[in-house]
DNA sequence: CCATGAACCTGGTCGC
DNA sequence: TGCGACCAGGTTCATG
């Protein structure tokens, strides 16, 4: 389900019920939601402790106690928001109590979400690329790591060490946006494509915090709202539709094992 | 190092 | 209505 803007959306709703309160108990309804570690783990390790901070590094939402956090990756179709009671629905895989009495809910219909205890942030910091709305991210950093590349864009800008946290959805858009297609090979593009695919990247993403995600399916947050951003996508599963910036017909084609979609007349390979 | 396809799961959609 | 094929916002692993 999620890409950075839903996981940030996810995050922003869940932050204030958790900061400073504690987990009181978890009830695993699907053992594999918890990957490196065991319930008796969770118990002894993260119940009874203040957490100190909520945040999201690329995909992933990192509950922080001291050094040590609880990471949880929603994959396609995790969803996690707070209830006052427990739910009924039929694909949980968690319910975390917490001190306030509110029940923390993982919710994941392709079971492909998972809980990761790590005793410092470090692990994940180490295998993650950098975040497109950092600091560190910009027109010359995006130069030198597209040029020093041979790799198919797409690929490239959905791999997670390298950039950390686009999906199937953004990279779609931020290459239309900056008429790059999906399929040229890294080093071979222009350095004005790159510079504003930089700023592509960064205005996307911000404009979808700010709708609070895009919703294709059924990405929910906090009482089943959904993101607005799907609006405003221009490209993405809009094969068939006329491009709306030269009216072509929109084109989708498997790329880098994902279903891509592209303007045939705005992105053209460069050689 | 990189591309590809399968695997992990369930459900929705499309064609017949 | 039913059934099979295919697809889905992600990641990891084996293979060539």
């Amino acid at each position: 389900m999620p890409e950075l803007p839903e996981v940030e959306t996810v995050v922003q709703s869940i932050r204030d019920g958790l900061i400073n309160n504690e987990f009181e108990h978890i009830d695993i309804r699907w053992p594999k939601v918890l990957f490196n570690f065991s319930e008796d783990e969770f118990l002894n390790n993260l119940v009874k402790r203040k957490i100190q901070r909520v945040e999201r590094r690329a995909k992933f939402i990192i509950i922080g106690f001291n050094e040590d956090i609880l990471a949880i990756h929603l994959r396609m179709t995790g969803k996690l928001y707070f209830q006052n009671n427990i739910p009924q629905n039929k694909h949980i895989s968690a319910i975390i109590k917490i001190n306030n009495g509110n029940y923390l809910i993982f919710e994941d219909t392709r079971k492909f979400g998972r809980f990761y205890y790590y005793q410092s942030q470090d692990y994940l910091n180490n295998k993650l690329g950098i975040e497109p709305l950092s600091n560190e991210m910009n027109g010359r950093i995006l130069l030198n790591i597209l040029h020093s590349k041979k790799r198919i864009i797409k690929a490239l800008l959905l791999d997670q060490h390298i950039i950390a946290g686009l999906g199937n959805i953004y990279v779609d858009e931020c290459l239309w946006k900056s008429n790059i297609h999906p399929e040229t090979i890294s080093n071979k593009i222009p350095e004005k494509n790159i510079t504003i695919l930089s700023k592509m990247i960064k205005s996307t993403l911000q404009s979808s915090i700010k709708a609070k995600g895009t919703t294709v399916v059924d990405f929910t947050f906090l009482n089943g709202r959904s993101g607005k951003y799907s609006d405003q996508l221009n490209i993405f599963r809009k094969e068939g539709n006329p491009c709306p910036k030269c009216s072509e017909i929109i084109i989708k084609k498997k790329v880098a094992g994902r279903g891509t979609h592209f303007c045939p007349n705005c992105q053209v390979i460069e050689y």
